[in-house]
DNA sequence: CCATTAAAGATATAATGTATCATTATTGCA
DNA sequence: TGCAATAATGATACATTATATCTTTAATGG
């Protein structure tokens, strides 16, 4: 079984223990995800489906969608470059969602999920309760020179 | 002495150092910056720049500007919320500008600049190494709710 | 089977950001 | 000082990203 079926079946049993629906277009937008697997911008998303579908969809889809995917944690949003990426653990253990974050390439703009351990998460936690804040745990994005572009 | 007038004045000094200028118009985006003192889009802050014109400056305007006040480190860019602020520590000794951060509060969007311990940085840039990149120094925003908030 | 809810379509428009070329201001130097 | 080079701003157009809203279609649960 292909990496993209296993994921897509691995998506499809996600939704159905969370109660939501991955319906045939959602699994579709999925499916060109992974298949892209680098960062690509919402439009730039909707243009690879239409490009496969007789009725194009509307931009509102696309973003109705991936918010979907987002939400069940089948992809990510990248804020800093306003891009969507599959998440890389979803045929694998749902431990791996927790503390997830970003390390992204400024120059081949290629995205490594990485978790960060328990004991950087409380450090950084004490830094922010400092100042009187609660963290939400939310993900970061670094950004940096990966290992292939140096 | 105000607080603007120190930081017009410091930040005037500041870019003579720097062999940049700080032209009336850029003075008057960093004034008006300062003194809104939370985040603002720059549309936000072009409309408040234009109020106090006679001739209103293009959106072309706003965004160059800024990006010199950010370049020139008396501004900070919030890529999460697509919104600029004032640097913090204008004002004082230039050194806080190294491992600047963010604090964002979900609830009330105010934002807190934190400096990271250099032990901090160290940990990340080990985190990052392991898989082979190299973080490049940039700001970190962290979402979360802040004490007033809680 | 029907009522309710969820998803998708359609359309319009808002918000954010950039490219490009013309004009004006500033600076350094002969 | 006067002039050439450079930097900043103005003006215009447009690209990209994102959302609001209303309608239609599909799915789900009694």
């Amino acid at each position: 079984m292909s990496y993209l079926e296993s994921v897509i079946t691995k998506a499809e049993g996600r939704c159905r223990d969370r109660g939501s629906r991955l319906t045939p277009l959602r699994r579709q937008v999925l499916r060109a995800l992974v298949e892209v697997s680098e960062p690509i911008s919402a439009y730039g998303l909707l243009e690879i489906c239409n490009a496969k579908r007789e009725e194009a969809m509307p931009a509102m889809s696309i973003y109705r969608i991936l918010d979907f995917l987002v939400d069940q944690q089948l992809a990510h949003r990248l804020v800093s470059s306003k891009k969507y990426i599959a998440c890389s653990h979803i045929d694998c253990c749902p431990k791996h969602f927790q503390r997830v974050h970003f390390l992204i390439c400024d120059q081949c703009a290629r995205v490594k999920e990485v978790e960060m351990s328990e004991a950087m998460m409380d450090s950084l936690n004490h830094v922010a309760g400092a100042e009187g804040f609660k963290l939400s745990s939310r993900q970061l994005e670094f950004s940096g020179v990966c290992g292939e572009c140096r």
